[in-house]
RNA sequence: GGAGGGGUUCCAGAGCGGUCAAAUGGGGCGGGCUGUAAACCCGUUGACUUCGGUCUUCGAAAGUUCGAAUCUUUCCCCCUCCA
């Protein structure tokens, strides 16, 4: 019989790494990918301008896929964006123009082949782009291949269909189609790239299940669909947030530097469970790693994470940097710096300019609250002026709490 | 189509003519403790300020009033119940 044991090998890594949610059909799945190299997709929707980490478990999905040899196919959903998926929405989204899909497309592509393999001519991924096969569906010959497959009485069934009736929020006739239209990708996909499974979050599972459904009856073919669960956080909130607003992969957004500090301030119990997300790191060691000094382990996730994205150097640097912050106390001379050459600034014109803060209310609570710091030593004084004395070979450390820090060159 | 209830500052949610820049909780920010963690404690959380104040906010517009988040009218949007 069947047991744990003989799993296939990517399935079970998958598993042991936490990815694993549902399965459409587990036992046939491991089967297929013991006896070939498959072609496995997921699609990355194409509302932001970049990705940020609540993607990342996909992406670490296509990784994973690689590393046991099989081809990921990664569908930027330029067409589905322009209608707008309902699933884990309570109202509808905005809809964007189209030059914006577009940008933002080509945007997150770059941003993917940050993560992927591409010099492995078996394994490099298929980019595709589902406005391909959507912009000229004709609208009849669509509903008589496509739709007589699906059942109204079925489709209402579905989470993100119920939640929206149940609550009596307006779902439109356009983003009901959501679903088929993601069927179809699937069903589009399998023909012509043989692809035989899809990946997705643990809410894409409706959207995923009516595809393998409608694969098995349009071309009689058996296919399979596989999530992963929603990472919460420790403290019970959605992963991938902070206060500042996204952590985005993209240094344009989101610098290299924030992005470390990003995984270094992970809670505590969360360290292990990302390393194992979120790293190639592989799960003997990690669980040897387990009596380490925690903080040694938030270094090491941070510089794993950042590398992937950013590079080596990138972590390296961000590494370096934080030692300068945060340990030596020092003026921190690898810190982002930004010019200014105007003479005899006030003390909150100055941080207006470092862009820290943009409210001159908020500075002077901070100064009151004893946030503010000049080379390290308290501003007790909302109009203090600052000029050449501040500066020391024309450069000033700029502080604002414990972890905001700026470099200001004077020219 | 008929009958009610509601839209408040980041969120939830009080206020129902002046004492309201608006209770309380959450979140955030800052400080303390520490380990750049968690928990906990304290402060703070519209903008501008010569720190005296000034200006702009309570779905939108108009009105009543010395004075409106609070009353009136119209409009927009949500929710609950009945047909």
């Amino acid at each position: 019989m069947w047991n744990y044991k003989q799993m296939n090998k990517f399935l079970n890594e998958f598993k042991d790494r936490g990815f694993f949610y549902q399965c459409t059909s587990e036992e046939e799945l491991s089967e297929l990918l013991d006896k070939k190299k498959i072609k496995a997709y997921i699609g990355f929707d194409c509302t932001a301008e970049s990705l940020h980490v609540g993607s990342l478990l996909q992406i670490m999905c296509l990784r994973l896929l690689q590393k046991h040899g099989h081809q990921p196919i990664v569908l930027l959903g330029g067409g589905t964006t322009r209608i707008g998926d309902p699933s884990g929405k309570d109202k509808t989204r905005k809809i964007l123009s189209e030059q914006k899909i577009d940008k933002n497309t080509k945007n997150i592509k770059k941003i993917l082949n940050n993560y992927l393999n591409s010099t492995d001519k078996k394994i490099k991924p298929i980019f595709v782009n589902n406005y391909k096969w959507l912009k000229n569906l004709n609208y009849i010959s669509f509903l008589r291949e496509i739709g007589q497959h699906f059942t109204i009485n079925r489709m209402l069934t579905f989470e993100s269909v119920k939640t929206r009736l149940d609550r009596e929020q307006s779902l439109s006739y356009m983003e009901f189609n959501y679903m088929i239209l993601q069927a179809y990708d699937f069903l589009e996909l399998n023909k012509k790239k043989d692809c035989d499974l899809q990946i997705g979050g643990s809410d894409q599972w409706g959207n995923i299940v009516n595809g393998v459904e409608l694969i098995k009856r349009f071309s009689k073919k058996q296919t399979y669909g596989l999530t992963t669960p929603l990472i919460t956080l420790a403290t019970g909130a959605k992963m991938g947030k902070t206060e500042s607003g996204a952590v985005w992969l993209d240094r344009k957004l989101f610098s290299p530097f924030e992005y470390w500090q990003f995984w270094r301030n992970t809670d505590d119990r969360d360290v292990i469970k990302f390393l194992k997300f979120f790293t190639d790191i592989n799960l003997n060691e990690i669980n040897n790693l387990k009596s380490n000094d925690i903080n040694d382990l938030k270094i090491l996730l941070a510089n794993e994470t950042t590398k992937m994205l950013h590079g080596e150097k990138e972590a390296k640097k961000s590494e370096k940097i934080a030692r300068e912050i945060f340990s030596s106390g020092s003026t921190g001379n690898n810190l982002p710096s930004i010019e200014t050459d105007k003479k005899n600034l006030n003390i909150i014109d100055l941080i207006i300019l470092s862009k820290l803060e943009n409210s001159k209310s908020e500075i002077r609570r901070l100064i009151k609250g004893n946030a503010v710091k000049i080379n390290n030593n308290l501003v007790k004084d909302d109009k203090l002026i600052i000029d050449k004395k501040n500066f020391s070979d024309n450069f000033l450390k700029l502080s604002i709490g414990k972890k905001r820090h700026l470099k200001i060159k004077f020219n």
